[in-house]
RNA sequence: GCUGGGGUGGCGAAAUGGCAGACGCACUAGCUUUAGGAGCUAGCGCCGAAAGGCAUGUGGGUUCAAGUCCCACCCCCAGCACCA
């Protein structure tokens, strides 16, 4: 017989795999398919770390079981793929490093994954292999952002970003430590600089709403939930104790009737406004070159432009205009229209006949009507240059009936002044412009009407309301200072600078310590208690959520506890704790009585102990206790109680614990139903000294001291849940809900009920938050995807149109960041003519976030050579969506969202039926080296799979890989322990190898002590088990039956070659090249992969025998031995029958015998 | 601080409320041997000579019975981090 020889057995299966092309997965099978997705690795320059192949090995296990049809019998087919996530930012730094091509260096470390993975024997469809960094799947990258910002969900805008001073780069926050750049140690500023951002925003409702029904663990599914962060609330405003100024307002427009009609809706918005055009504060020709790049940013320039010109506020607005469901943008719209002629040598009644014409094309093609949108933009600039922006869109329709003018004053969106005969964008009505305009509106409200808005997910506690606190970043901050309007404008402008020169890591880095200063001379209204509040700047509050400004009811939020503790603020609870003393609960028909209670904690004088009264009636311990007799304050009361009860003298108080407490429970000593509004208060004896105490007293209880680690054991409910807290942590804010108090005609009712009632009575308005933010893509990086853009001069940013694509990434002589994208330097890559007019015109230099590349991979391996299609959606239709995904822990928020975020998309340009990618997802565990430590090639402790494969060879590292522990468990890798997977492969290849060549060694023979041995009920039991922990993901446990197998196969008689053929079958998923030896060696042909799993017989499953636990008083006394017929007297006879259970019985009487049938007799005496 | 997941022999770990430590490593003793990280046999949580007792982070509780369920606390790991 052989020796197992791994390195040959692997190699040669391992080819033939490939070389067959065993594993490819086929479109038109007639079984049913299945769609197994792991994460495509980052190739880096490390090579395969050891956390793929664990992850990969379980992959490979359940692909292989699930083509054999698994233990419900049905094979299937099964799309297995392997690709590589190959752009980055390691490898082009590494690039940079050695000084060589990053695309070189990506070809070097594929070409050693593939290398590794395959030597590892998964079983992949290698024609389906994909790489991101190659032009044909970028170009699909680049056709997807081309899509994204054609639905108006990609967009422009300035945002503040990691830049590091050192490397002249932007960092994503990943490589941000502790407020330095992570590779040279620099401190990371913040800098303003115009981003491409995605709106995943618009899905944040969708992407939270459908990960209902995921089979995810539970805590990924919390994570992405939290991710999004939904919190409904509401919003309410605070007005101020300052008037409304009355203004004066330019509007940047040489439009007299616009101005008009603008004049109209401010005043029916209330606002006290007066308008002005440039030429009333004499501003003449006013002009703006409008090469802005979106309608906002168009606006808030011709704003800005006359603001330099002006004392006065300035007001502007810009419109354009987009065809829905037509594959045009406005600037498309107008020079299809003008069919390549050049504008200026139109008249502007040819312009518009040929507008007209070209929009009655679209509309007849469209059966007479076309839906489009109407986009406003406005932008109000302060004197102080405050910018407060807003778009806003309006569906209309276009018929073939329109007629009318063009207007050249507008030369980019030049419009189309229609007279009306179908509906158009002029047909709308003041009521319908009222309503864009109320962003704006708003917003102007904000900076110069008296009231600020909060956001709060509690309106139920707005009596408790005691303070206002703004972001330093709110307009009304903003304004006050440049306005000089406060008596303290000077602080509050340094706490403002000071807070924006953190970065936001840098605040994050930073102690938890509240900051903040009073915006004195100004002071808010609390619109449920009327009260005048002061409004605090602090930088505790984000700008970035909600309002920007919060209503701080400091008894029931900590941070405004924190606050108001430290700038002694006032708290005011309005929320009761309502505890009801499950032990003790109100009984029914027993009178209910109210009462208004202290409870006293008298501290030992010397000693952490408590007084505790022992009742002498009663089995319970309580605090000093009585009632609040009228007239009396807690504290007084309190130290009567005190004196009365204890008879100590000299007692100090300490505090008030910071919150009273309603509690019911039954007050037995009175057979009444109690109610009871609680106050706790802190003591201490200054001495032992003590009057006697009165006779009454000395029969009701005995005075004992309590440890304070002790203190639960008080009696009253209120003490068991918060008294604990308060002597280890001190005072503390109550955030849950209650019993409300101090809450005008609220009081008394249930703090849940009332909290959309309270924010109705101020006129709240419901209001839902996510903490979700857009996704910023855009890289200031060469190794990645370009930006399919063009920035033209004359028409603003245009698409490349998708004939074009790929935007191929060019070579660089110098790549290495410079402060600006390393492309925005290549002449040969910059120059581009416009797509729109043809003049010249420029690429975007930027490049795209990798997660861009890695968000939609799982669409393309379904069809990975179409160049004519992203996918085929009949093709992503037959494989989608991924029935199991396999992907490491820390992918659980991002990459997770992006790829439900696009598959979303991709349903919604009906590429795809599907709303969810990835049906059931399980993640590995991580490999930590050996001392439990994480891997890393600083701390040297890294295990490299390729020294371990030639070692021991790829079926025992796969099964070690799975042995180790549970797989969704971090475990410490062990050398030694390979050893035993080793010893089991080996044995296991002695005894099937043995066995079929029909001469199972010496020592194997001699060990069979019993001829007759019963094995084949373990053969079966053992498929059976094995069966079902692959499909549980529980492969440890799998491997631990086989190993249980073999043991007892090794002492058993032979079995017969059929029996033995069950057993490399379900070896083969675990070790599929020795199973594929052996099974070659039985004289099969076929690959094991397209064999039948082994179905386990039922009848074999059962015992003969069952044992029977025998208890006595809970302790185990004997186990007896009994056929599986056995009934529950026959098991409780043959019990009584034990000596050593009837030692234990000792001659008493049984009170109660419980029986588990077939398990457990159980006798309590 | 919050949210998850954990805490079981010397180690990796098993265990639908029903014999805690399956399986494997290491270790001990013995056998065998082609002398090696080989193979085989037996042992292996702690205390105890044994009978027996004690043991699943700590302390309480529920139960005939708790690693498993409930309450409080401690520690470790991961993620989030002032989101109103």
């Amino acid at each position: 017989m052989d020796v197992y020889d791994p390195k040959q057995i692997e190699a040669k299966w391992q080819k033939k795999w490939i070389d067959e092309k065993v594993f490819a997965a086929n479109d038109n099978s007639s079984k049913p398919k299945y769609y197994q997705l792991e994460t495509f690795p980052y190739p880096s320059a490390a090579g395969l770390h050891m956390g793929h192949p664990k992850g990969y090995t379980a992959e490979d296990i359940h692909a292989r079981y699930t083509r054999m049809g698994g233990r419900a019998g049905q094979p299937k087919e099964v799309l297995y793929t392997m690709g590589w996530d190959a752009f980055g930012l390691p490898t082009e730094n590494y690039a940079i490093k050695v000084g060589r091509n990053p695309k070189e260096i990506t070809k070097e470390n594929t070409d050693n994954f593939r290398r590794q993975v395959r030597m590892l024997g998964f079983s992949y469809d290698w024609d389906r292999e994909v790489n991101t960094s190659s032009p044909d799947y970028y170009k699909w990258t680049q056709w997807l952002f081309i899509q994204l910002y054609k639905k108006g969900l990609a967009y422009r805008a300035k945002s503040n970003v990691n830049w590091c001073p050192k490397d002249q780069t932007v960092l994503a926050n990943e490589q941000v430590v502790d407020g330095k750049c992570e590779r040279c140690g620099s401190v990371i500023e913040e800098r303003q600089m115009t981003q491409w951002f995605v709106k995943i925003t618009d899905y944040a409702e969708r992407l939270l709403e459908d990960l209902k029904g995921l089979d995810w663990p539970s805590s990924t599914i919390k994570r992405q939930e939290d991710w999004i962060g939904k919190s409904e609330g509401a919003e309410i405003d605070f007005p101020l104790t300052w008037p409304t100024p009355k203004m004066d307002l330019v509007f940047a427009t040489n439009n007299k009737g616009k101005v008009g009609r603008m004049q109209k809706l401010f005043k029916a918005a209330g606002l006290p406004i007066m308008l002005k055009t440039p030429e009333d504060v004499g501003v003449k020709d006013f002009e703006v070159v409008e090469d802005g790049k979106t309608l906002a940013e168009n606006a808030e320039k011709k704003a800005r432009s006359l603001a330099e010109k002006t004392p006065l506020p300035v007001f502007a607005d810009d419109t354009g205009f987009f065809i829905v469901g037509e594959e045009i943008d406005p600037v498309t719209v107008k020079r299809n229209a003008l069919g390549g002629v050049d504008e200026k040598k139109l008249s502007v009644e040819e312009i518009a006949t040929r507008m007209q014409s070209y929009y009655k094309d679209i509309a007849s093609r469209h059966g007479g009507a076309v839906d489009a949108e109407w986009r406003h933009a406005f932008c109000f600039v302060t004197p102080e240059k405050i910018a407060v922006s807003s778009d806003a869109v309006r569906p209309v329709t276009l018929t073939a009936e329109s007629k009318g003018a063009f207007d050249p004053t507008l030369p980019l969106r030049g419009m189309y002044i229609p007279k009306p005969t179908g509906k158009y964008p002029v047909d709308e009505t003041e009521e319908e412009e009222m309503k864009e305009l109320q962003p704006l509106i708003d917003g102007i409200k904000r900076l110069f009407t008296p009231s600020i808005k909060v956001f709060t997910t509690r309106p139920d506690t707005l009596f408790g309301a005691t303070y206002l606190v703004l972001a330093p970043e709110h307009p009304f901050v903003q304004a006050s200072i440049m306005r000089k309007a406060l008596a303290n404008t000077g602080d509050v402008k340094k706490y403002c600078e000071a807070a924006s020169h953190k970065t936001e890591l840098m605040r994050k880095a930073e102690e938890k310590e509240k900051t903040g200063v009073e915006l004195q001379g100004v002071r808010a209204i609390n619109p449920a208690t009327k009260e005048e509040i002061p409004i605090w700047v602090a930088d505790y509050v984000l700008g970035s959520y909600g309002t920007g400004a919060i209503m701080a009811v400091p008894a029931h939020d900590d941070r405004d506890f924190a606050f108001a503790k430290k700038f002694e603020l006032p708290i005011r609870q309005v929320v009761m704790p309502h505890v009801i003393d499950p032990e003790n609960p109100p009984r029914e028909r027993k009178q209910n009585t109210t009462r208004d209670i202290i409870h006293a904690l008298v501290k030992h004088p010397k000693e952490n102990k408590f007084i505790a009264l022992r009742s002498k009636k009663f089995p319970w311990l309580i605090p000093v206790t009585g009632g609040i007799e009228a007239g009396e304050t807690p504290e007084q009361a309190a130290l009567r109680e005190i004196h009365e009860e204890t008879g100590f003298k000299n007692v100090r108080f300490v505090k008030e614990f910071p919150f009273v407490i309603f509690a019911e429970f039954y007050a037995g000593h009175k057979d009444v139903n109690r109610a009871v509004t609680s106050h706790l208060l802190l003591f201490e004896l200054e001495n032992l000294d003590q009057d006697p105490l009165a006779q009454e007293e000395q029969e009701l209880h005995d005075i004992e001291w309590l440890d304070a680690e002790n203190v639960e054991r008080y009696a009253p409910m209120s003490e068991k849940i918060f008294v604990p807290r308060w002597l280890r942590e001190g005072d503390f804010a109550y955030a849950g809900e209650g019993t409300l108090i101090n809450s005008g005609d609220f009081t008394g009712m249930d703090s849940e009920d009332a909290k959309w009632k309270i924010a109705e009575l101020v006129g709240g308005r419901k209001k839902t938050q996510y903490k979700l933010r857009d996704w910023s893509i855009s890289r200031q990086r060469y190794w990645a995807a370009p930006i399919p853009m063009i920035h033209c001069e004359k028409c603003g940013i245009v698409p490349v149109p998708e004939d074009q694509l790929p935007v191929l990434l060019p070579d660089l002589e110098n790549y290495r960041p410079q402060g600006v994208a390393p492309l925005a330097g290549s002449k040969e890559f910059m120059p581009v003519k416009c797509p729109e007019c043809g003049g010249a015109a420029e690429r975007d230099p930027e490049t795209m976030d990798t997660f861009v590349d890695s968000s939609w991979y799982f669409f393309r391996y379904t069809d990975p050579h179409n160049d004519a299609k992203i996918f085929d959606p009949k093709k992503a239709k037959h494989w989608l969506p991924v029935d199991l995904y396999i992907i490491g822990a820390e992918h659980t928020v991002l990459h997770l969202l992006y790829a439900r975020f696009i598959t979303k998309f991709f349903h919604d340009l009906g590429l795809t039926a599907l709303t969810e990618p990835f049906t059931k997802l399980r993640h590995q565990g991580l490999i930590l080296a050996h001392d439990g430590q994480k891997m890393s090639k600083s701390k040297g402790n890294v295990v490299n799979p390729d020294e371990i494969v030639a070692e021991f060879g790829a079926d025992t590292t796969r099964m070690y890989l799975m042995f180790m522990g549970a797989f969704e468990d971090a475990t410490p890798w062990s050398p030694k322990s390979m050893l035993g997977v080793e010893r089991f492969l080996k044995r296991m290849w002695s005894y099937l190898v043995g066995a079929d060549e029909g001469k199972l060694e010496k020592k194997t023979l001699e060990k069979i002590n019993d001829p007759n041995k019963k094995i084949l009920s373990l053969v079966h039991k053992t498929i059976k088990k094995v069966g079902e922990d692959i499909e549980n993901f529980k492969f440890n446990t799998a491997i631990s039956a086989l190993m249980i197998l073999l043991n007892e196969l090794e002492t058993a008689a032979p079995l017969e070659k059929s029996e033995r053929e069950m057993i490399v079958k379900i070896l083969h998923p675990f070790a599929p090249h020795m199973a594929q030896e052996i099974w070659s060696r039985m004289g099969h042909e076929a690959y094991l992969d397209f064999e039948a799993w082994p179905r386990y017989d039922e009848k074999l499953l059962a015992e003969e025998k069952v044992k029977i636990i025998v208890q006595v008083n809970g302790r185990v006394r004997d186990a007896i031995e009994a056929d599986a017929t056995v009934t529950e007297d026959e098991a409780k006879a043959l019990a009584f029958a034990s000596e050593k259970v009837k030692k234990a019985i000792g001659g008493a009487t049984p009170t109660k015998i419980i029986y588990v049938e077939k398990k457990l007799v159980s006798i309590v005496v």
